[in-house]
RNA sequence: GGGUCGCUAGCUCAGUUGGCUAGAGCGUCUCGUUUACACCGAGAAGGUCGGGGGUUCGAGCCCCUCGCGACCCACCA
């Protein structure tokens, strides 16, 4: 490798990444550590263990910024504690993701002519095994595309043996502890791809719908009630009529029977607080196979259920020879004329209400009575909620986890069982002549025989959450009465989105699995918006491929670029701008690198420790500011504080170290200092710019092995008077330049390349006039031997002046007059807290101090520049 | 109905127990080519911190209230 004018970044990554992983360095504890079981008792020399896991991304999908951003995020994690010599772990992962992946498999069966009924189970779970094989590695090396620093030999697969056989113990214990049972409940169901979902997976949306209001005649009698309704077609499941029982309207209707429409049966009028008196007519029609609210009410007055949807969504038999096999829509369309033809469509009105969606395809999800498996979460969400409010998980940001307990509170039993094949088949058998089911691991036969009874295996397989909800523990291999260091993950960092679907879960089946809390903190990013703070989406067409950011401006600008201006929770904008600006600071570190290389080349290679020479006051500066980076770097880590970690080191690369210490070096060539910060500040970047870091220490000569490998900087050793002169010579040479720029501004004819710069009784100036010059690029620094003379920089402190004319200071009048304002309008502000008696008695004695001082400085600076401005 | 978040420079966002002249990146304007870097250097402009009220010596930050926007949960016959 070598150091050519700027950093490319695609020539450098993916050797640099191959160099990592063959050196075996992001197993925890590096190559050193390697030896070292995960799982022993007793690690040597008992290090700091540090362990985070990877949502695994779809085995067969893409990434997509999202995932950039959680891997810029947890590698920075990882790399960060991996320097500060923890026994790191980031465990990889990827995702069978059960229904996305059989969304993505139907399609494909699709285009080849073919259907999933063509196929047994077992068939199909094979066929997508296979081509999800084919589909693998596609992801996994996007993801080393974007550096993460993880440990792939520990990569857990969520259907690998380990997970299920976790997956299982889990069901088997819940099952004995009376926790799952079957049940024939209202599940949100989507015809088109004929599975359950649990709540949390169904999309709600208002749309616009009509209530129509049919009129049932009350039997033996001239009567009748007239319902409201937006669902017609489930009248074939009516089984009663709800009024509210302080509804006098229809208090004495109450126990009478209603002739159903359409059909011969008869069904009561129950008073149920179900119905709202104040809704439509203020009668309901209770259809208990098909909508939430009156299963409730069925439930209440023991209701029978009666289905009239079939699993495709079409009309059954007992909706009568005329409806069955109809669509719901066809059906609504038949029953309302026949309603009308029957005289009794009273009433039609729009409305706009909420429509459950399939979130995958937006088909409309009906609600429909099926048999499945359930999870009775009242215990584990308790328990949950138990150890959240004793603060043993720490949430960024903190409101999220007011939130979860929110959440957890109201909710309900989990539906487990999904219709699909791919996923892990549920241990569940059912007794083929009594009906009874039992639990057994081998799902891998259809069919079992146990003492002489034939068992027949249900075939649903699990809710990927159900598995999923396992992550840490079966990413760190915790076994029960065994101390495993990792587990509980340090930090769980994942998408704010699934708070509920995965995060939620975890902690309570880590609770319920292992008595302990899975992680001891959780990290929860935003969505990542488009550039216009829209939601990204396929349809929209605003979809960006971190991919292409990284191909384009390389791996660590995309990290840095999608940090930046980014805080926990947040949904916010990506912003291109962002990348480009990573972009260029990873030239500009490259660039310094490549100048003090040259140094280091050229000059003598002398054997002084790495200190701060006493020639150079910007030496002690810059040894003061790496410290004060770093400690900044330590606790932005501890917060989670990414976007301004990156900020303080972009800060102190380009602001400080190359615009203000490496001129100085130009001057006084330190070289072992030069050596020394350009390690430390490569190393201080490297959690956040893995690979333009380590190309760079690999090209420089004096470095050995691999940065990534490397240790957390420690403070330097420098003189504080002399850091403290550097940047009161720094506010001269401000000024300076300011003060020429202004002059060449206020008259055209001034020359800025041969002013000379004066100064009287300032040591500063005097005793760094070779950097004065330098840096202000004047032409001379001299002393004014006691006769000062031109214009007189506006310093409180200094003593210093530009040997000009009084013609061209005369022209530089008017911003005299401005900054003799200026200084003005501070001076009334400090002085008017002064006169404030209670803020002297009550302000810290050191905050009263600073402001006499300041209060001093102003007022003196004031006379010189109205002294300044009177000699005009 | 329950809950959460946001409103700070033209744009995207920081601002951690309340404390000096409110910051960054990008953009804008002016000037420039020096031992690395035009993916550059120097300088500058730009903010009544959504409105109002309160607490305080002191509020972008705490409390109340109003407005605008986004989101989550529940419900919507």
């Amino acid at each position: 490798m070598k150091f050519v004018s700027s950093y490319e970044p695609g020539e450098y990554e993916p050797e640099i990444y191959a160099a990592w992983e063959t050196a075996d360095e992001f197993l925890p504890g590096g190559k050193v550590g390697a030896d070292e079981k995960l799982y022993d008792n007793k690690p040597s020399n008992d290090p700091t263990h540090y362990s985070i896991v990877m949502p695994p991304p779809n085995a067969n999908g893409n990434l997509h910024i999202g995932h950039g951003l959680t891997i810029a995020i947890e590698d920075s994690l990882t790399r960060y504690h991996r320097l500060r010599g923890d026994m790191t772990w980031y465990i990889p992962g990827a995702d069978h993701a059960g229904f996305e992946t059989w969304v993505v498999y139907e399609r494909v069966l699709e285009a080849q002519g073919h259907t999933r009924f063509e196929y047994s189970r077992d068939e199909l779970y094979a066929q997508v095994w296979n081509f999800v094989e084919e589909q693998r590695g596609n992801m996994e090396l996007q993801v080393r595309a974007l550096g993460a620093s993880c440990s792939w030999k520990d990569l857990t697969f969520t259907l690998d043996e380990n997970v299920v056989r976790r997956v299982y113990a889990t069901f088997e214990k819940m099952w004995q502890d009376g926790m799952i049972y079957r049940g024939e409940k209202l599940v949100n169901y989507c015809p088109k791809h004929q599975t359950a979902f649990a709540d949390i997976e169904v999309d709600h949306k208002d749309e616009k719908g009509k209530l129509w209001d049919i009129a049932y005649p009350v039997v033996d009698s001239d009567q009748e009630i007239i319902v409201s309704t937006t669902r017609p077609e489930t009248l074939f499941g009516d089984v009663a009529v709800a009024v509210n029982p302080e509804d006098n309207r229809y208090k004495d209707l109450v126990g009478k029977k209603v002739q159903l429409p359409l059909t011969d049966r008869e069904i009561p009028i129950i008073a149920d607080e179900h119905a709202d008196m104040e809704y439509g007519t203020g009668a309901v029609k209770i259809t208990p196979a098909h909508d939430y609210d009156d299963y409730e009410v069925g439930e209440r007055h023991n209701l029978p259920r009666i289905r009239v949807i079939g699993d495709d969504g079409a009309m059954l038999e007992n909706c009568g020879p005329e409806f069955a096999g109809l669509t719901t829509a066809d059906c609504r369309k038949k029953a309302l004329q026949a309603l009308k033809d029957a005289e009794l469509l009273r009433g039609e009105k729009e409305i706009v209400h909420s429509v459950a969606h399939c979130y995958k395809c937006g088909t409309v999800i009906e609600p429909t009575l099926k048999e499945q498996w359930f999870v009775d979460v009242k215990k584990l969400a308790k328990t949950a909620i138990k150890h959240l409010e004793a603060d043993e998980i720490k949430f960024f940001p903190t409101s999220k986890k007011r939130v979860l307990i929110n959440y957890l509170e109201g909710l309900k039993d989990w539906n487990i069982s999904r219709q699909i094949p791919w996923g892990i088949a549920i241990p569940m058998f059912r007794n083929v002549n009594t009906g009874e089911w039992i639990f057994d691991t081998r799902t891998n036969l259809s069919e079992i025989e146990i003492h002489g009874e034939r068992y027949v295996r249900d075939e649903d397989t699990f809710d990927t959450w159900f598995s999923s909800s396992h992550w840490p523990i079966v990413c760190t291999n915790w076994e029960e009465g065994q101390k495993n260091p990792y587990y509980p993950l340090n930090v769980m960092e994942t998408g704010a989105d699934i708070l509920f679907a995965w995060v939620a879960r975890m902690i309570m089946m880590g609770l319920y699995v292992t008595k302990e809390v899975p992680f001891k903190e959780v990290y929860l990013h935003g969505l990542v918006l488009d550039a216009h703070g829209q939601k990204m989406s396929k349809s929209k067409g605003n979809v960006l491929n971190p991919l292409d950011m990284v191909a384009k401006y390389g791996s660590d600008a995309f990290r840095m670029g999608i940090l930046r201006g980014r805080s926990a929770g947040m949904n916010q904008a990506f912003s291109e701008q962002s990348v480009v600006s990573g972009r260029n600071l990873c030239n500009k570190l490259w660039n310094v690198a490549r100048f003090i290389q040259s140094i280091v080349d050229e000059g003598q290679d002398s054997s002084n420790s790495a200190e701060p020479s006493t020639d150079n006051v910007g030496e002690d500066w810059i040894c003061r500011e790496i410290n004060e980076a770093r400690w900044q770097i330590e606790s932005q880590m501890k917060g989670y504080r990414f976007a301004e970690a990156v900020e303080t080191m972009h800060s102190l690369i380009w602001d400080k170290y190359a615009d203000w210490f490496v001129e100085t070096e130009k001057i006084y060539k330190n070289i072992p200092l030069l050596k020394s910060t350009l390690e430390s500040i490569l190393k201080m970047l490297h959690p956040f710019a893995p690979f333009v870091t380590e190309a760079i220490w690999q090209n420089l000569s004096w470095t050995d092995g691999l940065l990534i490998a490397e240790r957390w900087p420690k403070d330097y050793k420098y003189d504080p008077i002399s850091a403290e002169n550097y940047d009161k010579l720094m506010d001269v040479v401000t000024h300076t330049r300011s003060t020429i720029q202004a002059l060449s501004e206020a008259d055209k004819h001034f020359s800025r390349n041969d002013v000379v710069l004066l100064y009287g009784d300032d040591s500063i100036v005097d005793d760094n006039q070779l950097l004065v010059q330098h840096l202000t690029r004047v032409s001379s620094v001299i002393s004014t031997e006691g006769q000062p003379r031109g214009l007189r920089l506006a310093l409180a402190n200094h003593e210093v002046y530009l040997d000009v004319s009084q013609d061209i200071v005369a022209k530089y009048a008017e911003s005299l007059d401005n900054k003799i304002l200026a200084v003005g309008r501070e001076l009334d502000a400090l002085n008017l807290r002064m006169m404030n008696p209670n803020y002297v008695d009550k302000a810290p004695a050191e905050l009263v101090e600073e402001t006499r001082k300041l209060i001093a400085e102003k007022e003196a600076l004031i006379e010189r520049l109205k002294l300044e401005r009177q000699a005009i």
